[in-house]
DNA sequence: ACGAACTTTCAATAGTTTCTGAAAGTACGA
DNA sequence: TCGTACTTTCAGAAACTATTGAAAGTTCGT
């Protein structure tokens, strides 16, 4: 017990589960998870027997995760099957779903809120106003968010950021870890 | 028309679809965003006509609602009436969602990558290595996650980084409002 | 250009989440 | 303590989402 297989089990489930908190299907992120926890590339038999899902599934689950660049799909020379190998340069892979995200979310919502602020300004009455304020602090904040999203899309966060915190929170890890041994 | 009224109506409307992204039921999301709209605190009647919605619905969104520090409800003195009343410090808002996600989400995760990478230590299979190390690199990227959430949780975050990234948005965006003029 | 080997699509089904509304619960004033 | 004016709960209905599997579509070797 507990042997790799048994871990990976573990992994897939629980991982699958994590997705539904970030709203991708949950056969997508096992598929996902089976792919990471597997040495090399598998192609479609092998996860449809590991996951007991079907065919179609297994393909369905492999365009999504295409789509957001998490798995990449080949083709080898001589065969007609492809396999699926999945991203595991993990900064890559969240550097491309921040921004699908903030292209599908963020992006749309400042524009609108933006509209809505202009609309408002043209308005006197006391409510529009109160409205105005706060759809502006919304804005100011989601503005910031945004900002934070493209200066690391553009690759500098993580370095920049990441650094000084990772070093706090790996002092702090390292401090648990020995006083255990 | 564009009145303050249609706007709120396409805010309302707009804020619940994105709940969607995040695993608000949109309900939820556009009760929240019918209180945001409004220059004065609500009881459950109001948002019911306001929203259509049935009073239990009402009931049920505003709990959720403050579970996560949103609203908060208050019972004027000689009265059995509740009023809903939204939290409009975003910040504190943020603070708490990031938060709760990070213990339902973060927290466990973590707890299980480091269990399963240190069963993963002890076998020698070729595979059980692969697998290790790409929990590993989960492990790194979401610990690092993790303290940026925990970083901003302790205040620090937002004026320490937003503001060096806001003040290059604010540029951005000054730019292209003045060339409008 | 054809047929085999494989993948993708999509209509139907199964499953899950969300919403409703009536019944139960709760807090206040008298 | 009782009645009233409200809120909350929850079983069932409705709406939505995910999954299956058979049919259609692709691609490659010959």
């Amino acid at each position: 017990m507990s042997d790799s297989a048994s871990i990976r089990h573990d992994f897939v489930q629980f991982w699958g589960s994590l997705g539904s908190y970030w709203g991708i299907p949950p056969a997508t992120a096992r598929v996902y998870a089976w792919l990471i926890s597997q040495p090399q590339a598998c192609n479609a038999d092998a996860i449809v027997e590991g996951l007991e899902m079907s065919r179609g599934a297994v393909s369905m689950a492999a365009r999504e995760l295409r789509d957001w660049g998490l798995v990449h799909v080949e083709r080898s020379p001589g065969s007609r099957q492809v396999v699926y190998r999945p991203e595991t340069d993990l900064e890559l892979a969240i550097r491309n779903i921040v921004e699908m995200r903030k292209r599908r979310e963020w992006d749309p919502l400042l524009a609108r809120l933006r509209g809505w602020i202009g609309e408002l300004d043209g308005q006197r009455s006391a409510e529009a106003e109160v409205f105005r304020e706060r759809l502006r602090s919304i804005e100011a904040l989601v503005g910031m968010a945004d900002a934070m999203a493209e200066s690391f899309l553009k690759g500098g966060l993580v370095q920049k950021l990441g650094l000084k915190v990772l070093v706090a929170s790996a002092q702090r890890r390292r401090g648990k870890k020995e006083g255990k041994r």
